[in-house]
DNA sequence: GTCGCTGCAAAGTCTTTGCAGAGAG
DNA sequence: CTCTCTGCAAAGACTTTGCAGCGAC
């Protein structure tokens, strides 16, 4: 089986790059560069796993409790980066959304629905084939997701 | 370009079976086929859109308003139905879910980001690729959802 | 200084639940 | 008859908004 990679830990771009790509986006946008964003962003950047507004919220409360940052705050933060596409939400049946930083390589998930563990993927024909649909049906195409249900590994041996 | 399939228009299960399917699913489970059930299930069946609760509620509310039913019933009937994966939802980034049967052929969504339209197609390539995928990950596959965002043709042209 | 940002609390959405009467089996 | 369903309204969960003071530029 080839052509399926699974191994995100090396980002493409590190946070100074991140970053720097943040300050500019607010600039362009009379925004202004508070240190809950970068909080906010640095705590995605830090993160392996898909938060929640709250798991989220809660992490930074535990890492930087000075700084009392509000749920509000995480909310409008994550909209801001979600409209300029620097972070990507993502909905599963479960109520809520989830968020992750898009500057990690894209990518594709498969879902355990005994234990909710994530497994993130890559397949270069399935995302070749996609392209090729889009254009078929007349789609400009700007995005797509693609999840894979099951029970992983582990909870299958349980 | 050829196997992209979009004609859904014949369903696989004609609403006699599917009926019968509901029925037996309730008695299995010692619960009651109320006359509820049955609109939620014929409304759902004559639907070609995906639909949220308010929206199926609304069509029943204007279809049958000698029955009054409640939202609170739309809500509890699609969770029954979901649950015996007699419906699939769907999350787009919107708030809300959405439902479709799950009688008529499986399907993955093509969704337009300018006015919400929403095509299905199939692929059989990725639809083999997937399960090639999920055999090397070792995950004993259950289902799958794909979305492709972009813009339709219609609104590329205005 | 100006004007956007923040935390807080209040207000909104969407969804679920408790309950008493109605109705299917 | 029994036990589940239903509509209603109240409660919950999650998200957004208004506002006054704070802070980046």
């Amino acid at each position: 089986m080839a052509n399926i990679t699974t191994n995100f830990n090396d980002r493409t771009i590190e946070y100074e790059q991140l970053l720097s790509d943040f300050k500019q986006l607010l600039k362009t946008n009379s925004l202004k560069f508070t240190i809950q964003r970068e909080v906010i962003l640095e705590t995605l950047y830090n993160s392996d796993e898909h938060l929640t507004p709250e798991s989220l919220h809660h992490l930074i409360q535990k890492k930087f409790p000075e700084l009392k940052t509000g749920i509000a705050t995480v909310y409008r933060t994550l909209a801001l980066l979600e409209d300029s596409a620097m972070v990507t939400s993502l909905s599963f049946g479960a109520q809520g959304k989830k968020y992750e930083l898009g500057a990690k390589n894209h990518h594709d998930h498969m879902i355990c629905t005994e234990c909710g563990d994530i497994i993130e993927f890559v397949d270069e024909q399935i995302e070749d084939r996609q392209h090729k649909i889009a254009e078929a049906l007349g789609f400009r195409m700007s995005d797509h997701s693609m999840q894979i249900y099951g029970v992983c590994k582990n909870c299958q041996h349980r």
